[in-house]
DNA sequence: CTAATATTCAATATATTTATTGATTATTAG
DNA sequence: CTAATAATCAATAAATATATTGAATATTAG
């Protein structure tokens, strides 16, 4: 008889290194961050506000646990997440927290007060209509991320300059704005104000990540036609 | 403009509990058991190697995050998981520590060496054949569990039996085998000692929380036909 | 009511985690 | 080579997590 019990154990406690990396917010961030493409060190601190040398650490702590991986060009040490799995993951914590943790649903209610109104779009109608030239896909993540990966013909306009290029859009047309992910903040801002201004604007359910993870079409690249 | 920095913070705060509630061993063999269906604090420490108090303060951890609810009895207090997204998150979790830690790889090739002879069943292949008689299943996991719901037609014979039991099995018969999850070592070792046997058996890849995640049918009750 | 049992609570010592600070290493530009 | 920059390392203090122990609470049986 195999002694199951240490197995077990030592199995458990593996998976545990796991649900550890996932238990601090910042690394966290780091990890939605990182599910946009790759970036390197100094980059996530800045777009994290951590310092270098706390990134660092957790990042390290990230790629031991076996979450992302790292590649060395020139003086930059870039990370990336390890594989699809990893967003799977991050989406199947979102789905838990936000179904069974109570302070999830106050803190959405509290902050984004526009939700009931936006009645996001499903992932799979978008494609079909996109296509067809009915609906303009706008994505308000900054370049690089964009550059790194869209959607097929999303057009790039970051929020802050949203105002600024509001004669971008056709009066008639209907637009639909995504961003990283189902919380993503940029989304809910950009549709938002787009309705101000008396367009038609609509938020993407899901973001850049969670699109690619299904197995949709992404392009990549400075601007799109 | 709405202060977008402390609502990311705290949302990710907030998913970071969820983390926290997966970072520990023996909490993940708690959730483990309560995928089988709902315990009692003395069962689940019983099960679990724990005092009864350290058991009750992890259970309580668990509530808090949203993972686990609770239903008085009597003088029993039952956990059971608040929904099928725990599951979904504890195999997302297997899923990343399997195909990114070095460790579990080895954990598993020291452990399970009869592992690559096994071929283990895929999920769907096996509901047909069951029906068509052309398959026994067998549920190795202990009777209380086995209750609390199996797969359908499943014959329930513990580990502990299984070499007092034999006469149950035909000759010429395929077995299939399944427990807890996929790295169950019951299942592992009862396929291994049914093979020493001439039997031809093979393993189930998921456990019945997986199979029933998948909406597959199930059964419970004491014993089936 | 009292006794027995299941669960939770509270206090504690030990170990681990976190962010900060400043030093160190590695790579490229000149 | 030296200077500049990116990233990591190492040491630290404060905060948090863990298992243990024994007490407290709640429910049922008699």
């Amino acid at each position: 008889m195999m002694s199951s019990g240490n197995f077990k154990h030592d199995l458990f406690a593996q998976f545990a290194r796991v649900g550890k990396a996932l238990s601090n917010a910042n690394r966290l961030e780091l990890l939605e961050f990182l599910a946009q493409g790759e970036r390197s060190v100094e980059e996530l601190s800045r777009v994290a506000g951590l310092t270098v040398a706390n990134t660092s650490q957790h990042l390290q702590q990230l790629r031991q646990t076996g979450l992302v991986v790292t590649r060395k060009k020139g003086v930059h040490v870039f990370y990336r997440l390890a594989g699809d799995e990893v967003v799977a993951l991050l989406d199947a914590l979102r789905s838990v927290a936000e179904n069974h943790l109570a302070e999830v649903e106050r803190l959405v209610s509290t902050y984004l007060t526009v939700k009931d109104e936006l009645e996001p779009v499903p992932t799979k109608e978008l494609l079909e209509r996109a296509r067809r030239g009915l609906v303009t896909v706008l994505d308000v993540r900054p370049p690089e991320e964009y550059a790194a990966g869209h959607l097929p013909g999303a057009v790039n306009v970051p929020l802050a300059e949203l105002e600024q290029r509001l004669d971008e859009f056709r009066p008639g047309q209907e637009i639909v704005a995504y961003c990283r992910g189902p919380y993503c903040v940029l989304a809910y801002d950009a549709v938002a104000r787009l309705r101000e201004r008396g367009l038609k604007a609509r938020r993407l359910r899901d973001g850049y990540p969670e699109w690619k993870l299904a197995g949709l079409p992404v392009e990549s690249g400075d601007e799109s036609g």
